[in-house]
DNA sequence: CAGGAGTTTGAGAACGGTTGTCAACTTGGT
DNA sequence: ACCAAGTTGACAACCGTTCTCAAACTCCTG
Protein backbone atom coordinates (compact mmCIF):
# COMPACT_ATOMS: atom_id res chain seq x y z
CA UNK A 1 0.00 0.00 0.00
CA UNK A 2 1.87 3.57 -1.00
CA UNK A 3 0.92 6.59 -0.83
CA UNK A 4 -1.24 6.88 -4.14
CA UNK A 5 -3.43 5.08 -2.22
CA UNK A 6 -4.48 8.34 -0.33
CA UNK A 7 -4.16 10.97 -2.65
CA UNK A 8 -7.05 13.20 -3.27
CA UNK A 9 -7.83 14.04 -6.76
CA UNK A 10 -6.22 16.91 -8.27
CA UNK A 11 -8.28 20.67 -7.52
CA UNK A 12 -9.74 23.25 -10.17
CA UNK A 13 -8.22 26.72 -9.70
CA UNK A 14 -8.42 29.60 -11.16
CA UNK A 15 -4.50 29.38 -12.12
CA UNK A 16 -4.87 25.62 -13.83
CA UNK A 17 -7.53 27.00 -16.24
CA UNK A 18 -5.52 30.20 -16.98
CA UNK A 19 -2.67 27.82 -17.98
CA UNK A 20 -4.93 25.44 -20.16
CA UNK A 21 -6.49 28.04 -21.64
CA UNK A 22 -3.35 29.74 -23.15
CA UNK A 23 -2.36 26.47 -23.89
CA UNK A 24 -5.27 26.02 -25.69
CA UNK A 25 -5.27 29.70 -27.96
CA UNK A 26 -2.70 28.55 -30.18
CA UNK A 27 -0.75 25.96 -32.36
CA UNK A 28 2.52 27.06 -31.40
CA UNK A 29 5.15 25.93 -28.75
CA UNK A 30 5.69 27.97 -26.14
CA UNK A 31 7.89 28.17 -23.54
CA UNK A 32 6.80 28.09 -19.58
CA UNK A 33 8.10 31.87 -19.63
CA UNK A 34 6.11 32.82 -22.24
CA UNK A 35 3.03 31.17 -21.04
CA UNK A 36 4.20 33.29 -18.02
CA UNK A 37 4.30 36.86 -19.91
CA UNK A 38 1.52 35.88 -21.94
CA UNK A 39 -1.23 35.15 -18.74
CA UNK A 40 0.29 38.36 -17.30
CA UNK A 41 -0.18 40.81 -20.11
CA UNK A 42 -4.10 39.40 -20.45
CA UNK A 43 -4.08 40.36 -16.79
CA UNK A 44 -4.70 36.99 -15.54
CA UNK A 45 -1.63 36.69 -13.83
CA UNK A 46 -0.09 33.29 -12.45
CA UNK A 47 3.09 33.12 -10.35
CA UNK A 48 6.08 31.40 -12.39
CA UNK A 49 6.51 28.46 -10.74
CA UNK A 50 2.47 27.46 -10.77
CA UNK A 51 3.16 27.88 -14.72
CA UNK A 52 6.07 25.30 -14.55
CA UNK A 53 4.00 22.96 -12.09
CA UNK A 54 1.24 22.94 -13.94
CA UNK A 55 2.90 22.48 -17.41
CA UNK A 56 4.24 19.44 -15.98
CA UNK A 57 1.29 17.86 -14.45
CA UNK A 58 -0.84 18.46 -17.87
CA UNK A 59 2.60 16.66 -19.29
CA UNK A 60 2.51 13.84 -17.05
CA UNK A 61 -0.88 13.73 -17.85
CA UNK A 62 -0.46 13.60 -21.46
CA UNK A 63 -2.51 16.55 -22.38
CA UNK A 64 0.67 18.75 -23.62
CA UNK A 65 3.54 17.92 -25.33
CA UNK A 66 7.28 19.21 -23.95
CA UNK A 67 10.36 19.08 -26.54
CA UNK A 68 13.50 20.66 -26.07
CA UNK A 69 14.03 23.42 -28.20
CA UNK A 70 17.68 23.80 -29.83
CA UNK A 71 18.87 25.49 -26.77
CA UNK A 72 18.02 23.68 -24.26
CA UNK A 73 14.26 25.17 -23.06
CA UNK A 74 11.41 23.27 -22.81
CA UNK A 75 8.98 23.79 -25.50
CA UNK A 76 4.96 22.90 -24.42
CA UNK A 77 1.54 22.97 -26.67
CA UNK A 78 -1.52 21.08 -26.50
CA UNK A 79 -1.41 18.66 -29.36
CA UNK A 80 -4.37 17.66 -31.28
CA UNK A 81 -3.79 13.56 -30.93
CA UNK A 82 -3.25 12.19 -27.52
CA UNK A 83 -1.35 9.13 -29.70
CA UNK A 84 2.34 9.27 -29.92
CA UNK A 85 3.85 10.91 -32.57
CA UNK A 86 6.73 13.83 -33.51
CA UNK A 87 6.85 17.12 -34.70
CA UNK A 88 8.36 19.50 -37.12
CA UNK A 89 8.34 23.05 -35.59
CA UNK A 90 9.88 26.26 -36.65
CA UNK A 91 12.95 27.00 -34.76
CA UNK A 92 11.61 30.68 -35.22
CA UNK A 93 7.92 31.27 -33.81
CA UNK A 94 7.35 27.68 -32.78
CA UNK A 95 4.99 26.77 -35.10
CA UNK A 96 4.10 23.60 -35.46
CA UNK A 97 2.74 20.51 -37.69
CA UNK A 98 2.62 16.84 -36.15
CA UNK A 99 3.37 14.55 -37.87
CA UNK A 100 3.79 10.43 -37.61
CA UNK A 101 7.33 8.49 -38.19
CA UNK A 102 6.10 5.80 -40.05
CA UNK A 103 8.54 3.08 -39.15
CA UNK A 104 10.43 5.28 -36.79
CA UNK A 105 9.34 3.08 -33.92
CA UNK A 106 9.99 -0.48 -34.73
CA UNK A 107 13.67 0.85 -36.42
CA UNK A 108 14.12 1.89 -33.01
CA UNK A 109 13.47 -0.93 -30.93
CA UNK A 110 15.46 -3.48 -33.82
CA UNK A 111 18.14 -0.94 -33.28
CA UNK A 112 18.25 -1.58 -29.08
CA UNK A 113 17.43 -5.03 -29.31
CA UNK A 114 20.61 -5.92 -31.85
CA UNK A 115 22.85 -4.11 -29.29
CA UNK A 116 21.43 -5.57 -26.11
CA UNK A 117 19.70 -2.25 -25.29
CA UNK A 118 16.53 -2.23 -23.20
CA UNK A 119 14.01 0.06 -22.36
CA UNK A 120 14.50 1.92 -26.17
CA UNK A 121 13.04 5.55 -25.84
CA UNK A 122 13.49 8.34 -28.83
CA UNK A 123 13.48 11.72 -29.83
CA UNK A 124 13.13 12.23 -33.17
CA UNK A 125 12.24 15.95 -34.05
CA UNK A 126 12.12 18.35 -37.14
CA UNK A 127 13.52 21.80 -36.90
CA UNK A 128 12.65 23.99 -39.86
CA UNK A 129 11.68 27.82 -40.79
CA UNK A 130 8.27 27.63 -41.73
CA UNK A 131 6.48 29.90 -44.48
CA UNK A 132 5.45 32.61 -42.69
CA UNK A 133 8.28 33.15 -40.95
CA UNK A 134 10.81 33.02 -44.06
CA UNK A 135 8.59 35.95 -45.20
CA UNK A 136 9.53 38.41 -42.77
CA UNK A 137 12.98 37.47 -42.65
CA UNK A 138 15.55 39.75 -41.11
CA UNK A 139 12.73 40.97 -38.55
CA UNK A 140 13.62 40.55 -35.01
CA UNK A 141 12.06 37.58 -33.17
CA UNK B 1 36.79 40.82 -45.71
CA UNK B 2 36.28 40.42 -42.40
CA UNK B 3 37.49 39.20 -39.19
CA UNK B 4 38.56 35.58 -40.54
CA UNK B 5 41.09 36.76 -42.96
CA UNK B 6 43.35 37.56 -40.63
CA UNK B 7 42.82 34.97 -37.46
CA UNK B 8 45.76 33.12 -36.89
CA UNK B 9 45.90 29.34 -36.34
CA UNK B 10 44.76 28.00 -33.01
CA UNK B 11 47.72 26.93 -30.38
CA UNK B 12 48.44 23.75 -28.89
CA UNK B 13 48.24 23.91 -25.70
CA UNK B 14 48.56 21.35 -22.49
CA UNK B 15 45.14 22.19 -21.70
CA UNK B 16 43.55 21.17 -25.20
CA UNK B 17 45.72 18.16 -25.56
CA UNK B 18 44.30 17.08 -22.09
CA UNK B 19 40.84 17.17 -23.49
CA UNK B 20 41.28 15.80 -26.38
CA UNK B 21 43.32 12.90 -24.72
CA UNK B 22 40.55 12.37 -21.99
CA UNK B 23 37.88 12.26 -25.02
CA UNK B 24 40.00 9.83 -26.96
CA UNK B 25 40.23 7.11 -23.92
CA UNK B 26 36.71 6.24 -23.72
CA UNK B 27 33.47 5.28 -26.10
CA UNK B 28 31.03 6.97 -23.75
CA UNK B 29 29.31 10.06 -24.12
CA UNK B 30 30.46 12.69 -21.41
CA UNK B 31 29.58 15.85 -19.51
CA UNK B 32 32.28 18.89 -19.48
CA UNK B 33 31.97 18.54 -15.84
CA UNK B 34 32.58 14.77 -16.04
CA UNK B 35 35.65 15.35 -18.39
CA UNK B 36 36.80 18.30 -16.05
CA UNK B 37 36.82 15.93 -13.04
CA UNK B 38 38.40 13.40 -14.32
CA UNK B 39 41.56 15.66 -15.72
CA UNK B 40 41.46 16.73 -11.99
CA UNK B 41 41.48 13.30 -10.60
CA UNK B 42 44.58 12.29 -12.83
CA UNK B 43 46.51 15.45 -11.70
CA UNK B 44 46.27 17.24 -15.16
CA UNK B 45 43.72 19.57 -14.02
CA UNK B 46 42.17 22.29 -16.38
CA UNK B 47 39.50 25.08 -15.66
CA UNK B 48 36.38 24.41 -16.33
CA UNK B 49 35.71 27.29 -18.70
CA UNK B 50 38.74 25.81 -21.06
CA UNK B 51 36.95 22.49 -21.03
CA UNK B 52 33.82 23.99 -22.00
CA UNK B 53 35.33 26.40 -24.58
CA UNK B 54 38.13 23.37 -25.96
CA UNK B 55 34.71 20.87 -26.06
CA UNK B 56 32.86 23.44 -28.08
CA UNK B 57 35.71 24.31 -30.32
CA UNK B 58 36.47 20.47 -31.09
CA UNK B 59 32.26 20.01 -31.87
CA UNK B 60 31.96 22.94 -34.53
CA UNK B 61 35.03 21.51 -36.43
CA UNK B 62 33.38 18.35 -36.40
CA UNK B 63 35.71 16.36 -34.09
CA UNK B 64 33.38 15.46 -31.68
CA UNK B 65 30.03 14.38 -31.04
CA UNK B 66 27.47 16.30 -29.32
CA UNK B 67 24.03 15.27 -28.01
CA UNK B 68 21.37 16.70 -25.38
CA UNK B 69 21.26 14.00 -22.28
CA UNK B 70 17.52 14.06 -21.63
CA UNK B 71 17.79 16.28 -18.85
CA UNK B 72 19.31 19.26 -20.79
CA UNK B 73 22.93 19.05 -20.18
CA UNK B 74 25.58 18.43 -23.45
CA UNK B 75 27.28 14.94 -23.83
CA UNK B 76 30.41 14.90 -25.22
CA UNK B 77 31.92 11.95 -27.53
CA UNK B 78 35.17 10.85 -30.14
CA UNK B 79 33.32 9.73 -33.02
CA UNK B 80 34.48 6.92 -35.60
CA UNK B 81 33.06 8.54 -38.32
CA UNK B 82 32.83 11.91 -39.27
CA UNK B 83 29.66 11.62 -41.47
CA UNK B 84 26.38 12.13 -40.17
CA UNK B 85 24.97 9.74 -37.76
CA UNK B 86 22.59 8.83 -35.31
CA UNK B 87 23.12 7.47 -31.72
CA UNK B 88 22.00 4.74 -29.41
CA UNK B 89 22.89 5.92 -25.99
CA UNK B 90 22.77 4.68 -22.64
CA UNK B 91 20.73 6.46 -20.52
CA UNK B 92 22.87 5.32 -17.53
CA UNK B 93 26.44 4.87 -18.26
CA UNK B 94 26.35 6.99 -21.96
CA UNK B 95 28.04 4.17 -23.86
CA UNK B 96 26.68 4.78 -27.18
CA UNK B 97 26.64 2.47 -30.21
CA UNK B 98 26.71 4.86 -34.17
CA UNK B 99 23.94 4.17 -35.89
CA UNK B 100 22.74 5.42 -39.62
CA UNK B 101 18.81 6.42 -39.18
CA UNK B 102 18.40 4.47 -43.35
CA UNK B 103 16.27 6.36 -44.45
CA UNK B 104 15.39 9.61 -42.53
CA UNK B 105 17.64 12.04 -43.94
CA UNK B 106 15.38 12.29 -47.07
CA UNK B 107 12.35 11.94 -45.21
CA UNK B 108 13.50 14.78 -43.23
CA UNK B 109 13.73 16.67 -46.31
CA UNK B 110 10.60 15.63 -48.00
CA UNK B 111 8.31 16.16 -44.64
CA UNK B 112 9.44 19.58 -44.68
CA UNK B 113 8.90 20.68 -48.03
CA UNK B 114 5.30 19.37 -47.84
CA UNK B 115 4.68 21.45 -45.26
CA UNK B 116 6.58 24.42 -46.40
CA UNK B 117 9.47 24.61 -44.36
CA UNK B 118 13.20 25.52 -45.27
CA UNK B 119 16.42 24.51 -43.59
CA UNK B 120 15.42 21.39 -41.93
CA UNK B 121 17.54 20.14 -39.81
CA UNK B 122 16.75 17.01 -37.82
CA UNK B 123 17.51 15.42 -34.23
CA UNK B 124 16.86 11.25 -34.13
CA UNK B 125 18.40 9.90 -31.20
CA UNK B 126 18.14 6.71 -29.43
CA UNK B 127 18.32 6.60 -25.65
CA UNK B 128 18.40 2.82 -23.65
CA UNK B 129 19.89 0.77 -20.99
CA UNK B 130 22.82 -0.91 -21.78
CA UNK B 131 23.38 -4.50 -21.03
CA UNK B 132 25.85 -4.10 -18.67
CA UNK B 133 24.21 -1.35 -16.77
CA UNK B 134 20.74 -3.73 -17.14
CA UNK B 135 23.08 -6.13 -15.18
CA UNK B 136 24.25 -4.15 -12.20
CA UNK B 137 20.89 -2.56 -11.34
CA UNK B 138 20.02 -0.95 -8.85
CA UNK B 139 23.49 0.05 -8.07
CA UNK B 140 23.98 4.04 -7.15
CA UNK B 141 25.04 5.52 -10.74
C1' DC C 1 67.92 32.36 -27.87
C1' DA C 2 65.44 36.36 -26.53
C1' DG C 3 61.36 39.72 -27.57
C1' DG C 4 56.84 40.51 -28.18
C1' DA C 5 52.24 40.44 -30.59
C1' DG C 6 48.40 38.04 -30.09
C1' DT C 7 46.11 33.86 -28.14
C1' DT C 8 44.71 31.16 -24.28
C1' DT C 9 43.86 30.32 -19.58
C1' DG C 10 41.29 30.24 -15.08
C1' DA C 11 39.06 31.92 -10.86
C1' DG C 12 35.16 33.89 -9.97
C1' DA C 13 31.07 36.55 -11.23
C1' DA C 14 27.05 36.53 -13.95
C1' DC C 15 23.32 34.42 -16.40
C1' DG C 16 18.99 31.97 -17.52
C1' DG C 17 15.96 28.30 -16.98
C1' DT C 18 14.07 25.54 -13.55
C1' DT C 19 13.04 23.73 -8.93
C1' DG C 20 12.64 24.14 -3.83
C1' DT C 21 10.68 26.60 0.34
C1' DC C 22 7.01 27.62 3.28
C1' DA C 23 3.55 30.72 5.13
C1' DA C 24 -0.79 32.29 3.48
C1' DC C 25 -4.66 31.11 0.82
C1' DT C 26 -8.24 28.01 -1.73
C1' DT C 27 -11.01 24.22 -2.62
C1' DG C 28 -14.32 20.73 -1.79
C1' DG C 29 -16.41 17.67 1.31
C1' DT C 30 -19.27 17.66 5.53
C1' DA D 1 -19.75 27.81 7.74
C1' DC D 2 -15.69 24.68 9.13
C1' DC D 3 -11.75 22.32 8.36
C1' DA D 4 -8.29 19.11 6.40
C1' DA D 5 -5.56 18.90 2.65
C1' DG D 6 -4.11 20.67 -1.74
C1' DT D 7 -2.37 24.89 -4.04
C1' DT D 8 -0.25 29.29 -4.65
C1' DG D 9 3.53 32.72 -5.16
C1' DA D 10 7.46 35.65 -3.84
C1' DC D 11 11.87 34.56 -3.32
C1' DA D 12 15.91 31.87 -2.65
C1' DA D 13 18.56 28.19 -4.27
C1' DC D 14 20.38 25.26 -7.97
C1' DC D 15 22.93 23.90 -11.90
C1' DG D 16 24.84 23.97 -16.30
C1' DT D 17 26.95 27.23 -19.06
C1' DT D 18 28.99 31.65 -20.54
C1' DC D 19 31.40 36.00 -19.55
C1' DT D 20 35.30 38.82 -17.71
C1' DC D 21 39.84 40.25 -17.73
C1' DA D 22 44.42 40.17 -15.84
C1' DA D 23 48.13 36.93 -15.92
C1' DA D 24 50.43 33.20 -18.49
C1' DC D 25 51.66 31.06 -22.52
C1' DT D 26 52.69 30.06 -27.85
C1' DC D 27 55.04 30.58 -31.50
C1' DC D 28 56.82 33.64 -34.99
C1' DT D 29 60.71 36.70 -35.93
C1' DG D 30 65.17 38.62 -35.67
Amino acid sequence: MNDTTHRNPPRMTRQRAAVADALGDTDEFRSAQQLHELLRSRGDAVGLATVYRTLQALAVGGDVDVLRSEDGESLYRRCARREHHHHLVCRRCGRAVEIDGPTVEQWAASVGAAHGFIDIDHTVELWGTCAACRADDGRPN
